[in-house]
DNA sequence: ACAATTATTGACAGCGCTACCATCGGATTG
DNA sequence: CAATCCGATGGTAGCGCTGTCAATAATTGT
């Protein structure tokens, strides 16, 4: 004999099935295709399911169904606060679903990604997301092969694996760019930290929007590929400084640089926006009460969660969006740092 | 028949017992326990593992062994910083073991918290680590039910359900206050929000420390239920201010709302720390650049989350710590906003 | 040297569910 | 009224792996 007999409170669609008098075949559609039940059965199951306090066990439904109802979300970082914001919508639009989410995370590594990637492939997930559109052609490859909807999240572009919501860090940096030289600014540093590929067109952007106007100058621009923090953002601008004392404003690829840059000004007794104008990205909470508050571009981080799980979600049911890339902009956040100065 | 014979790509145990030249059963041993093999099987099993890019079904071995290899986390919040570090301890311990991580959040409410641990409980996980030392009995019951360790982080207290990771949030409370006693301040007011058991213990250690010093007065004390943001902090101390015009320091239940607070005292033009001593809680990475740099008291929140998925680990392999409760404390970082003005 | 013990290995059945037909009654049609 | 179709239901046979126990090989003690 196999194994132990089963443990008598053990309950199983056959109990379940035995109690509303049907077939557990029948009781398993119930889950699965409701709709293909007859009035009378169905009520007949839903209340046994009630009455037994029945819990479907994955694992069965999973080896039978050759599917899981597991939705692989893989990020590049745990710590950088733009994705708690993405995972929350994550999470939100995933409950009272019956997905769940499959966490994974890259550090910023194409490597760890390709073998996150083949993981996932491996335990056939219902759909996946991604972040960004630079993954490497052997993680491409490993998209494309797997069978199941895949959203690419933060950012737009051509050619999506598959789906796609984000927005254009290009377009984002440009605009923010833009409104400085609204402003009048002539010498606009650039600040940027972890030059991840959605920062680096952030910098595009700038770039752009500069030599459009026959003001880029590499002196300007100081990154690094050191994680971003708030201490880091007044090390650069100390440096940006060095190299570019004549600055009049400073475009931060994210707002932990932006309040770093902030800070260092009240240390060096810098007026802002007198002295120096300040443009942050991502729009955190903190930026509007800064003193003085700060200009940000704002982000739909938690809806891109939302609708990445939406879609995927959709997909999977046959939903398919007529449109497969869905852009959810950005909004330019104008404040105190970068606007004439109120005596 | 059943179904459709077996897809001829893919690659079942069966397939690697075959070239390795035993039976399945040994080429599953060669996972579970792979100390029970001789050298040369275990070799030949490896070898076959690799040359047929061999990845276990997981649903399968889950319905086998009526386990899994999954470590449920359930944490109240996604967007509180705080739960970023401990997530980041979380992945990175769980990272190389063959568990996987299975995040579910309450949003800090404690229904929520029971349906998300009987869901668990129904799917068997192979550990649990739960936030905070409050759960409703229901709550209790179950976890004590549940066939498996389990670790609650984040604080510490008498009567685990099993095992526990945090510090004390009373004592941080007190020696934050004492500190602060030590300036020569009298009238220390206290911001709370979103007073979550815990922050309710860092305000009975501030509690106590006033009466103590028999400077307790309830006009000191500002909190809501609000979650907490920066504005929130400046929001807070303008009622403290309010209605208890006299204040010489604040102690804050994080550094959120201290940073609001400073951002008010400039908008107000309060003297940090001449005018008024700031002390926050976490010690968040921007304190140290805030200007002035601002006290606060540091929390081991990525070693909690290490810890936490070790001791589960560890428990789950048979290898339980001596002690089931591990203090991780918490340090003081005294700096510029509580101490005498540096001119 | 031989029984007793211990390390290795294997056979078997079955975990709980669902894919794939087959079936069966009733509605539709010419 | 027989032929056809369709929607609802059920039977059967696994999905890929591991728990249990039995069998065998290697090792040890006296």
């Amino acid at each position: 004999m196999g194994r132990k007999q089963t443990k008598s409170g053990k309950i199983r669609l056959t109990e379940v099935a035995k109690l509303a008098g049907v077939s557990p075949i029948t009781a398993s559609r119930f889950f699965r295709n409701p709709e293909a039940l007859s009035l009378s059965k169905r009520e007949r199951v839903d209340s046994a399911v009630k009455e037994l306090g029945y819990v479907p066990n994955l694992a069965a439904r999973a080896l039978a169904s050759h599917r899981t109802e597991v939705i692989g979300v893989v990020i590049p970082s745990l710590t950088n606060n733009v994705f708690a914001d993405v995972l929350r919508g994550v999470y939100d639009s995933s409950e009272g679903s019956r997905y769940s989410i499959q966490l994974a995370n890259t550090r910023y590594s194409i490597l760890q990604e390709e073998k996150l990637l083949r993981l996932f492939r491996a335990q056939k997930p219902a759909g996946l997301i991604v972040t960004g559109i630079n993954q490497t052609a052997e993680s491409r490859a490993i998209l494309e092969s797997m069978n199941c909807p895949v959203t690419q999240i933060m950012e737009i572009g051509d050619s999506p694996v598959d789906m796609m919501v984000g927005f254009s860090h290009y377009d984002a940096g440009f605009a923010a760019i833009s409104h400085i030289l609204e402003q009048g600014c002539q010498r606009i540093g650039f600040l940027g930290a972890r030059m991840d590929p959605r920062v680096q067109r952030r910098f595009e952007g700038y770039r752009d929007a500069m030599k459009a106007a026959s003001l880029f100058d590499p002196n300007l621009v100081v990154t690094t590929s050191i994680p971003t923090t708030v201490t880091l953002g007044g090390t650069l601008f100390a440096d940006l400084l060095a190299q570019a004392p004549d600055i009049d404003a400073v475009f931060c690829v994210n707002d932990d640089l932006a309040l770093g840059v902030l800070f260092e000004c009240q240390r060096r007794q810098i007026s802002v926006p007198g002295d120096l104008k300040i443009v942050g990205f991502n729009d955190l909470e903190f930026m509007a009460s800064a003193v003085p508050s700060l200009t940000s571009v704002r982000t739909n981080r938690y809806e891109m969660g939302r609708h990445a799980v939406t879609m995927v979600i959709d997909a999977i049911e046959g939903r398919r969006p007529k449109e497969p890339v869905l852009d959810l902009g950005f909004q330019l956040i104008v404040r105190e740092s970068s606007t004439p100065q109120s005596i």
